[in-house]
Formats: structure tokens, sequence, C-alpha cells
DNA sequence: AAGTGGTCTAGACCACTAC
DNA sequence: TAGTGGTCTAGACCACTTA
């Protein structure tokens, strides 16, 4: 039944062709954050493919946390504004287990230019344009988390620091509300330090008390970098969570 | 066509019913570590479900890193011996993104009895036999991390020094050769020390010098505790690594 | 050539949600 | 009640491996 055609001589299952023009309908932003994607007997006739071909590139999507679907409601967006979403690359637990989300301070905003290190992690040319946020994540007057933050100034056109301070609640739901960015994975390297006198500043805590250095690029789809950041972690109260299955 | 059946009154897919059938034979070694399953149209018969419902099953364990399929060749149970499977739970890099897998050295083998935090992290009863371990890992003369491992005696019965000894590769991959146990999951909390004496002398380093702490729980099969593991990692050449999608 | 998993079809019925 | 996703069937043909 089903035929040859020019667009999967590459040799690409029919599923995973589905799936990258559905990217293609996200990344273009035509099924919006939040928003229902159409329902699967339409994508079935859009896409010219059988339920069970069309499930399977969605099953990859849900799979990688882009599309989140609910029975009976339908297929929806993924958004980091509420709920457990917001945490997922957030992780961080106190002692006892349990995830709470910190207030998140911006202390620093200004323009610059990329570094060679940020430049390679940005993909983008030494010397562009980037934005340069420090933020400091706590409870109340116990801050545990300073955060290096660069952003490539053509990926965030719109970006000042007004709209930044204007909804202080996670930059990633800032990058999807604002900026249409919508970081889809992560990758972090950790090593161990002694906190500097301006961190221990920050931090309220005495200069060379030992921290986590976390550096994290963030991306988008098509594994586009969005995000460099470097944060110093006091684990005195909070540790580093993560599960490998 | 599909008859309800006592066994499935609990509102259970189907599909799901079929993988604890599965992990149950897994369970019992009916199917052992690197041999390969029977093939899907046997067990659809033995299941007496369609081949659909029983790839949904094999798709969730391939997805758990329980087997692994091959096509044209079968279907098989995973195996920590070896090929990249072996540093799944080994998560250090070198600063130029390489990944090696270093050299394992016992440095201390004993008998003792589980204190509460441990006994709490491996599920069993307080003062209950545990071994004790200390492993050193690095490369050549340049060792990064020590780790204190403790097993429950009773899920390892047969474990003496002279075993663990002889197969200094992968105590994961000697978990699952000399005593049947399959780690499938690890859970870990990662925080910032200073090195002891005992530690620094073991790393050739200063006291005092920052220090990832990892503490590690692996589980096997049902979500088994297994092992409890606390490393201390000198991350000057080495740093941990994760991914988030 | 025979056997394996990989992909795909064209439906069916069920469970849940919203109106 | 209508519409959604969730599950399941009973095949088909393809790509790959082994002999």
């Amino acid at each position: 039944m089903r035929e040859l055609h020019p667009i999967d001589s590459l040799g690409l299952p029919l599923y995973k062709e589905v799936k990258s023009q559905m990217v293609a309908a996200l990344s273009a932003a035509e099924w919006k954050p939040g928003e229902a994607i159409p329902a699967e007997k339409l994508l079935c006739v859009r896409f010219g493919v059988s339920i069970g071909t069309l499930r399977k590139a969605i099953d990859e999507l849900v799979a990688e946390n882009i599309l989140i679907r609910q029975q009976g409601r339908g297929t929806f967006v993924t958004v980091h504004s509420r709920g457990p979403r917001q945490f997922r690359f957030f992780n961080y637990v106190s002692h006892d287990g349990k995830k709470d989300y910190p207030q998140l301070t911006i202390v620093h905003f200004s323009k610059a230019k990329a570094d060679k290190i940020c430049a390679a992690k940005l993909g983008i040319a030494v010397g562009a344009k980037i934005f340069n946020i420090i933020t400091v994540r706590g409870f109340d007057d116990a801050p545990f988390i300073v955060e290096d933050v660069k952003l490539a100034a053509a990926v965030f056109p719109r970006m000042t620091e007004a709209l930044l301070r204007s909804r202080p609640v996670s930059l990633y739901n800032q990058f999807q509300n604002d900026h249409g960015i919508n970081v889809v994975r992560i990758e972090e390297r950790v090593s161990a330090t002694l906190a500097s006198a301006e961190h221990a500043e920050l931090l309220s805590i005495k200069p060379g008390t030992p921290l986590l250095q976390v550096h994290r690029v963030a991306y988008s789809y098509n594994d586009q970098p969005v995000e460099y950041r470097v944060a110093y972690v006091n684990t005195e109260h909070y540790e580093y969570s993560r599960s490998v299955a």
C-alpha cells in the first residue's frame, strides 16, 4: 500500500518523517506552548499515514517531553510555566528528599561579547553579542545557588532587563512566553570548587566553602543551543539529584 | 475478541500485564543476561496477545535498558560486561569530553553490620550483615575516585574477597555474572565537600581539596535496592556528566 | 533461504473529558 | 452525546543476520 516517495528516499522510517514535520510545525510556532495540537485522526489525514504510525511519532515527542497527552482532552505542547514540568530541569533536593522551587533574584544584567568558551557552547562567533545575567536562588534569606547565565542576543532579540525582571519565576518559562524559545534538553558537567569572595558574599557563606560548579548548556528543538550557564551551589542543605534508568 | 480474565481485573492494560510476566521470567533467571529471549511470534502465543501488544511490552523493557533489540538477530537480556552498556552508570568525563573507563582497585573488604542510614538505603534491618568494600578508580598512578560500597549479605550470599578480586572489571558486571543480580537503575545525590586526610592519601592530593561526594543507591528489578555506595571524586581532571531530555 | 526484529496498515472498542 | 486519546487486533511487507 505504501509507495516510495522522493521524500523518504533518505531511508528514514515514515514515522520519523512525520515526527520531523511535527517538529517543524512546532519550530514555526504553528502549534504554541500550552495549546492542543490537532486530533490524531486529523493528523493522520494531514500526513497521509495510519493511526499507528502517527502515534509512534507522537510517542517519541512525548518521550522527549515536547508534547503531553491527556486522555479525553487532547495532546498539548509542553509548557514550563506551571506544574511538575517546571521543575524538570531543577535538580536540587533538600536532605530529606523534598523538592521545592526557590525564589529567583536577578542581581545583574548586561550586554557583553562572547568569549571563546561561551561562543563554542552557544554555537556562535567569538565576539558576537550576548546577554550576561547573574541570578541568586534560595529560600527567604537563605540563598544557595548563584548562576551566571549567557544568552545569544541573536536568539533573544527582544530581551531587556525590564522584561526579565517583570516575571521572576522561571527563566525557561520566560524564554517560552516572551521569546518563543522552548528548552527541551540540557547537558551538565559538575565539579567541586571553593567559594570565591564574590560568591561567598552572594551566598552568605565563608570564602573557601566547598561548592558545586555546574556547567549547563540548554538546547531547543533540533539540538540548537540557546543558553549557557554556570551555577555555584552551596550543598550544605540542598543536594544535586539525579536518576539513571 | 479480548475477554475479561480474572488476571486483569485490576484494571491494568494487557501490555503491562505481559511486561510484568516478562520481568518475572527475568527475575526467575529463565532468561539470563546475554541470552536471547524467545522470538516475538513465540511470545505472542505464550502470552496470548497480538504482536502489537507484545511489542509495546518489549518497548518499555527496552526503554528501561532491561532488554536490547537487534534487528535480524533477536532480543537480548542486557549485559553490563562489555560495550557501551558497561559505562551506562559511569558518568565521569575528562574536560575535553572523552569518556574512558578507569582501572578499579579493591583496597578494603570486610563484613560489617548495617547502621541506620545504610539499612534504610538498602531496605534491610539495622544490624543486618553487610559487605563493606572500598575501591579506588583512576588511570595509571592517577586515582581520582574513592568509593565506599555497601552490599546486603543476604542478597550476595556467595560474595568473598577472593571472588571480588578475581575479576576487577566492573562491580555490576560481577553482580550479574557471579550473583545473578542485574542493576537496572541508580539514584544519586551529589554534594561538595573537602578531602579528609584518608581520602587525600588515597587520591594523592592535599587534605582540604574540594571533592564531589556522590551518594548512590542501585536498584534491580521491581525497585529492589542492592547496593549503597558513597564516592569521593577529585574533579581536577574529570567531571561528573549528565544529560536531561 | 530461513528467521529475526522494524515498520505500517486499517480498522475496532474502551476510558475519559467537556459540553 | 460527541470528541479525545488509550489499547488492541491480525495481519502485511521490509531490512537485517546467520548459515
